[in-house]
DNA sequence: AGCACGCCGACT
DNA sequence: GTCGGCGTGCTC
C-alpha cells in the first residue's frame, strides 16, 4: 500500500448523525496550502456534493478505497488556531452540535461562505441551433454560452422567469451542468496607496524644473512631500490631477502604486484621557485579591458580587490595566453593549485604540474587520456582547463577565452555547482569570462561590454612600376590594402627585412578560389567532396591524368581529394603556414611554430627553430596568411585580427577584433618597420581601433550599428535548418514544447515582409555530460524560427513524 | 413491461 | 441534509 498525505477534517454538510472525523487525501498540487485551521472544500456523499470542511489534523497514511480527494483550499491563513479547534471539539460534545457548526460559531459572519448553485452549458454541447428545443431554451443557452457560469438568480435577471423554468429540463437533457461554487459576500477592503520611490529632494528636483508645462504632477509631488504616503483617492481631492497624472508619475518612477488593506473599523472616540482611578478601600481589597489570581498560572474563577452603584467598573479597569502591564490581554463582556455607552465611553478613554468594541450595532464588514484587527494583535483589550467571548487573542489573561446572571450570555439559536462557559473553557485552556460580576448572581454562581470553587469578593457600599431606598408594597387585593380595577394604586398615585410636586421624577416598571395587547371581540369572545402559530395576533396601533411575534404573519386590523361583526377591543395591559390611565389621573404631566414598540434608537433619544427635560415620569417594560442612572429619580414603581413569578421555568423565582431588585436599585443613585414601590398580589410572597430589602442573601438560601427539593440548577441539570413537525399526531407519537428510548437508555446501574428523571411530553409553550407542531420531553440529571453520550446517541439515532420529525436539546436554558 | 414514488441507508 | 438504489404498486 502507498502512504500519501491525509487531511483529518470537519464536513459542514455532514448532519448531526454521522458528524465524524473524516479523512480526505491531499493532492501535491495543495500540500504547501493547507495548514490545520484552514478551510477546504470537500466532495462529500453519494452525489459528490461540493461541502465546506476545516481541517483539524494533516497525517500520512495509507490510502483507502473510499477516501476522497479535496478539491480546493477556501483560506489563505487558518481561520482558528489550535485552541480554536480544542474549543469547537468540546462544544461539539458539550452542545450536541456539529464540530463545522461549532468551528462557524466561533467565526465573524463576514468570513463565512455562501455556497451557490452555478449553471453552465455542458461543455460537448456545440451547435445549439441544431437542438429542437422551445424558444426560450435555445435563448437562455446562447446566454449561458455567451456569460458562462450563471447563477439562478442571474438567469432569471438575464431571461425572466419563464428562461428560468426550462433550466431543471436543460439539466434533466445534460446540455446544462449544475455545480456548487463558494464565495464571500464580504470582501476584504483594499485602496490603492501613493507614496514616492524616492526622497523628497530628488523627487522635488524632477518635476520643480517642470512646473510650468506639468502643474499637476509637481502638485502632487508638493502633496505627497506634505503629507506623505496617502491613499489614491486622497490625492487625487486634495490636488485637484487625474488619475492619469498620478499613473504617469508611477510610469516616470517618481511615485509607487500599491494595493493595501484597509480596516473598517468604526473610530473610537475618547474624549477625554481617563484620570488615574482611585479605589475606595472595599475597592481596593477586591481589586488586590483579584490581581494575585491573575499572576497565577493555573486558571481561576472569582464571583464579584457589589450591589448596585458600588463601583464594580473602576475595579474591572484597574484590572485590565494591570493584566496589560503583565503583558496579556483581556476580554470584557457585557449583556448588551448599546446599554452601555457609559462603558463604551470609559474604556475608549483608558485605552484608545488599544480595544475592539464588538457590538451589536456594527455591520457584519466592520465586525469582521474587529476580528482581523484582534487576530494580528493589534488590540489588547475587547469589549463586546455574548459573541465576542470568541474574540481570537492569543496572550488572554482575564475574562471579565459583566451581569453574569443576565439571559442574553446564552446564544438563542444553535449551538445554544453560554458565553460563562465558553470564558471558562478559554480561561482553563489560556491559565487565565475568569471574573464574574453581579449585583444578584444566579443561583448556581452563588452556590459555586460557596462551595469554594470560585473565590467570592464583595463590594458592599454603595459609592455615593446613600442609603438603598425605602421600599412599600401596594397590596392590589385590597386596591381590588376598593373598587380600583386600574393599574396604579392609591399609594402610587400618592406618591407620583408628592414627586411631581417636588419636581422629582419617577419611572415606572410595567413587567408584560405574560400579558401582550391583543384585540378581543366583545360579543363573542373571539380573538383573531395567528393562521402559523397557536398564539394570538398582537395588535400594534403604530401601523394598524395585527401582527405574529413568532413567524411575521401580519393583517389589517379590523374593527369587527371577522365571525360575528361585533365590536373589537384591545385587551391586555399594555404600556399604552397604562399610558392612558396616567393621562386621567395627571392630566398636565408629561408621560414618556418605552417600550418593544419603540425603537432601539429611539430608546436613546427617550433616555436623552427624560434626562435633559427632566420629564416628570418614564413608563417603560424590561429595558428601563437595566443600566438606567438618573440622580433625579426618586421614586420607582413596579406595576405588576407578580407577572413573572408565575411563568412555568424554573428560573422564575430568580428573575423576579433580579427584575424588582435592579427596577428598585433605579431609585434614589443621587443626591436625593429614593422610594420604591412594588404593586403585588402577593405581598406575602417570599421573593417579594427579599427583594424589597435587597436581601440577596435572604432571596439565595431560599431559594437554594426550593432547588434542591425540585432537582433543578445547581443540584441537577435540566435538559429539554424538542420534537417539531408538520402532524402533531406524529410529534407527539416521537415525542412518546423520546421519552422511552431515555427512560432505556437511562436506566443503567452505572447511572444509579445520577438518579435521571424522565418527564412529559408536554407541548411547548407555543405548540404551534410557523406550521410545526412541538412537544417536548424534560430530562432532570447532572450534565456528566455518561448522559450526554446517550443523549448523543438518541440524536444520532433518532433523525433516521423518525423521517419528517426534528428532534433537538437545549440544558439549562436560560428563557 | 414500464415507470412513479417513497423508503432506506450511506456519506472519508 | 441529499443522493442513488431498490422495492412496491399502479398504469399503459
Amino acid at each position: 500500500m502507498e502512504t500519501v498525505d491525509i487531511v483529518k477534517v470537519a464536513v459542514e454538510t455532514a448532519p448531526y448523525a454521522i458528524d465524524k472525523v473524516y479523512d480526505y487525501l491531499l493532492p501535491e498540487t495543495l500540500c504547501d496550502q493547507v495548514v490545520v485551521g484552514m478551510r477546504v472544500m470537500v466532495p462529500f456523499g453519494r452525489g459528490n456534493r461540493k461541502s465546506e470542511a476545516l481541517v483539524l489534523a494533516r497525517t500520512t497514511g495509507e490510502k483507502t478505497p473510499k477516501m476522497k480527494a479535496i478539491l480546493q483550499v477556501l483560506d489563505e491563513a487558518p481561520v482558528l488556531d489550535g485552541k480554536g479547534i480544542s474549543l469547537a471539539l468540546w462544544m461539539h460534545q458539550r452542545y450536541f452540535t456539529t464540530v463545522y457548526q461549532a468551528a462557524k460559531t466561533q467565526l465573524p459572519a463576514g468570513l463565512w461562505y455562501r455556497m451557490e448553485e452555478v449553471y453552465q452549458v455542458a461543455p460537448e454541447v456545440e451547435d445549439l441551433e441544431a437542438l429542437t428545443l422551445p424558444e426560450p431554451a435555445i435563448a437562455l443557452l446562447k446566454v449561458m454560452k455567451k456569460e458562462g457560469r450563471l447563477s439562478c438568480q442571474a438567469v432569471c435577471a438575464r431571461c425572466g422567469a419563464d428562461g428560468e423554468g426550462y433550466l431543471p429540463l436543460l439539466v434533466e437533457k445534460k446540455l446544462v451542468v449544475k455545480a456548487t461554487q463558494a464565495h464571500r459576500k464580504h470582501r476584504d477592503k483594499t485602496q490603492k496607496v501613493v507614496s514616492l520611490a524616492m526622497d523628497d529632494e530628488s523627487a522635488m528636483a524632477l518635476v520643480a524644473g517642470k512646473k510650468r508645462s506639468a502643474p499637476m504632477r509637481f502638485a502632487v509631488v508638493e502633496f505627497l512631500i506634505a503629507a506623505g504616503r496617502s491613499a489614491i483617492t486622497d490625492v487625487t481631492y486634495f490636488t485637484g490631477a487625474s488619475l492619469a497624472t498620478v499613473k504617469g508619475l508611477e510610469k516616470s518612477g517618481i511615485v509607487t502604486l500599491s494595493q493595501e488593506e484597509v480596516l473598517r473599523v468604526p473610530e473610537v472616540t475618547a474624549s477625554v484621557q481617563g484620570a488615574p482611578i482611585a479605589l475606595n478601600e472595599e475597592q481596593q481589597h477586591s481589586f488586590d485579591q483579584l490581581l494575585v489570581l491573575t499572576q497565577k498560572e493555573e486558571p481561576q474563577v472569582a464571583l464579584l458580587q457589589g450591589v448596585t452603584g458600588s463601583g464594580k467598573t473602576q475595579v474591572y479597569i484597574r484590572l485590565v490595566q494591570a493584566v496589560l502591564a503583565q503583558g496579556k490581554q483581556a476580554m470584557m463582556l457585557v449583556p448588551e453593549i448599546v446599554l452601555t455607552p457609559q462603558m463604551m465611553g470609559k474604556f475608549a478613554s483608558y485605552f484608545g485604540n488599544r480595544v475592539a468594541m464588538l457590538h451589536s450595532g456594527l455591520r457584519t464588514t466592520e465586525r469582521y474587520d474587529q476580528w482581523k484587527r484582534i487576530r494580528r494583535g493589534e488590540v489588547d483589550v475587547v469589549l463586546g456582547t455574548r459573541s465576542a467571548v470568541f474574540a481570537p487573542l492569543e496572550r488572554l489573561g482575564l475574562v471579565i463577565l459583566d451581569e453574569e446572571q443576565e439571559g442574553s450570555y446564552q446564544s438563542d439559536s444553535a449551538p445554544r452555547y453560554h458565553a460563562r462557559d465558553i470564558a471558562k473553557y478559554r480561561c482553563t485552556q489560556y491559565g487565565a482569570t475568569l471574573v464574574l460580576g453581579s449585583a444578584t448572581p444566579l443561583v448556581e454562581t452563588a452556590y459555586a462561590a460557596q462551595q469554594g470553587q470560585y473565590h467570592h469578593y464583595y463590594l458592599t457600599q454603595r459609592y455615593n454612600q446613600k442609603p438603598l431606598p425605602e421600599v412599600l408594597f401596594a397590596d392590589m387585593r385590597q386596591e381590588l376590594r376598593n373598587g380600583n380595577s386600574g393599574a396604579i394604586s392609591g399609594l402610587l398615585r400618592t406618591e407620583l402627585e408628592k414627586n411631581i410636586q417636588a419636581g422629582e421624577q419617577s419611572i415606572l416598571f410595567l413587567n408584560r412578560r405574560g400579558s401582550s395587547r391583543m384585540l378581543l371581540c366583545v360579543e363573542c369572545g373571539q380573538s383573531p389567532q395567528c393562521p402559523h402559530c397557536s398564539v394570538a395576533l398582537v395588535h400594534h396601533t403604530a401601523n394598524g396591524r395585527m401582527m405574529c411575534h413568532h413567524c411575521g404573519y401580519s393583517e389589517k386590523a379590523s374593527m369587527y368581529c371577522p365571525d360575528c361583526h361585533g365590536m373589537m377591543k384591545q385587551v391586555g395591559y399594555g404600556t399604552q394603556k397604562v399610558e392612558e390611565e396616567l393621562q386621567a389621573l395627571f392630566p398636565d404631566v408629561e408621560v414618556l414611554r418605552m417600550d418593544a414598540d419603540t425603537t432601539a434608537t429611539g430608546h436613546e433619544k427617550i433616555l436623552k430627553q427624560f434626562g435633559d427635560e427632566k420629564t416628570p415620569i418614564l413608563l417603560g417594560t424590561q429595558m428601563v430596568a437595566k443600566g438606567l442612572d438618573f440622580a433625579n429619580v426618586t421614586l420607582v414603581g413596579v406595576l405588576s411585580a407578580d407577572l413573572s413569578l408565575y411563568v412555568d421555568h424554573y428560573r422564575a423565582t430568580e428573575r423576579t427577584f433580579h427584575l424588582l431588585t435592579q427596577v428598585v436599585g433605579r431609585a434614589g443613585r443621587g443626591e436625593l433618597t429614593g422610594r420604591g414601590i412594588i404593586q403585588t398580589f402577593t405581598p406575602e410572597n417570599d421573593v417579594m420581601i427579599h427583594a424589597a430589602h435587597q436581601d440577596y442573601q435572604g432571596f439565595y438560601q431560599t431559594e437554594l433550599t426550593l432547588r434542591q427539593l425540585r432537582r433543578s440548577p445547581p443540584f441537577a441539570d435540566i435538559f429539554t428535548f424538542t420534537v417539531s413537525g408538520g402532524e402533531e399526531g406524529a410529534v407527539l407519537k416521537g415525542a412518546c418514544t423520546v421519552r422511552d428510548t431515555l427512560k432505556q437508555v437511562l436506566s443503567h446501574p452505572e447511572l444509579e447515582g445520577i438518579a435521571p428523571q424522565v418527564l412529559g411530553p408536554a407541548p411547548a409553550p407555543i405548540l404551534k409555530v410557523n406550521n410545526r407542531y412541538r412537544y417536548r420531553v424534560t430530562l432532570v440529571a447532572k450534565n456528566v460524560t455518561p448522559i450526554r453520550q446517550r443523549i448523543s446517541w438518541l440524536l444520532r439515532e433518532f433523525p433516521s427513524t423518525h423521517r419528517g420529525l426534528n428532534l433537538f436539546v437545549d440544558c439549562n436554558n436560560m428563557s
